[in-house]
DNA sequence: GTGATTGCAAATTTTTTGCAAGATA
DNA sequence: TATCTTGCAAAAAATTTGCAATCAC
């Protein structure tokens, strides 16, 4: 179970020296632009840092640096229901609302909610199995007022 | 939010009815495989079947079948991580529990913990957003041992 | 300098689509 | 019989891979 946090760019440098990776533009540009987006999969990366001018990408060095640092744990990810990697730069325990129709995750901070699954949780036995980690979603979609969809 | 379940195949054919759908063995073959094997993805629903020898069908009806039967809520789905739908018989209101070595995944009924969550979260206010579902996952990893598996 | 990293294009994998042939009610 | 469904093959979409060129250290 992760629970560190990498928004500042010279920690991540360090990071990336730790594991003896080097700190290429690329892998600067990605991780600055999942600071700005927090959630995002490929694709979107690839779209800001390209569009951005500063520095240019391509999809499978993005899909390449991404892999590699959630591996890492520096960030999150997980699939979603429009069957996209999304990852997260923030990997605090924390809970998802995923809106189901525009596939926008949001981070939803509630400790009290997280406690209380994890102590009912750590109270039972899987025989076999040890917890990995607790996936908590709410998913969600926007309250419509004016159009009611046909 | 979904809470029914239907394992009986003579209620399977009056849900097909009821949506002006027809028992064609396809459908039947595929409910039965669901029925079996609980949580599929589409690939494995596919050779289930046509190793049985009974019923023959190809991988593009499979998926038609078990996105048709889970958008009318017949089945759950859900993209596990290895990046596939996985198909749920159970549409209960229940926990997830995924091995994420052997991508299976097993039903983990535990109402009070539903129950908790759902009162928890009823409690909050998501601006804009109504709570469609939540959806809570327990990550777990084989304790190795004595080789558990299946 | 040298080994790690990127880019490029082609390959893989999962899922979807269009349309003719076939089965169901 | 009229329509819904399936099968087939090709198309899409996301991600991965192999390898040569390039860059960070």
């Amino acid at each position: 179970m992760n629970t560190q946090k990498t928004t500042d760019l010279r920690e991540f440098k360090n990071i990336l020296k730790k594991h003896g990776l080097k700190a290429t533009p690329q892998r600067i540009a990605v991780h600055e632009t999942m600071m700005k987006l927090g959630h995002a999969c490929a694709d979107m990366v690839v779209d800001e840092i390209n569009s951005s001018g500063t520095t240019s990408v391509t999809a499978a060095s993005v899909y390449n640096i991404l892999s590699q640092l959630a591996l890492l744990g520096v960030y999150g990810h997980r699939l979603s229901a429009n069957n996209k990697m999304y990852f997260d730069v923030n990997t605090f325990k924390h809970v998802h609302m995923y809106d189901c129709e525009n596939h926008v995750y949001r981070d939803v901070v509630d400790n009290d909610l997280m406690t209380m699954v994890s102590e009912h949780l750590g109270r039972k036995k899987f025989r076999g199995y040890s917890i990995k980690d607790i996936d908590i979603q709410i998913i969600v979609h926007p309250t419509r007022r004016k159009a009611p969809k046909a």
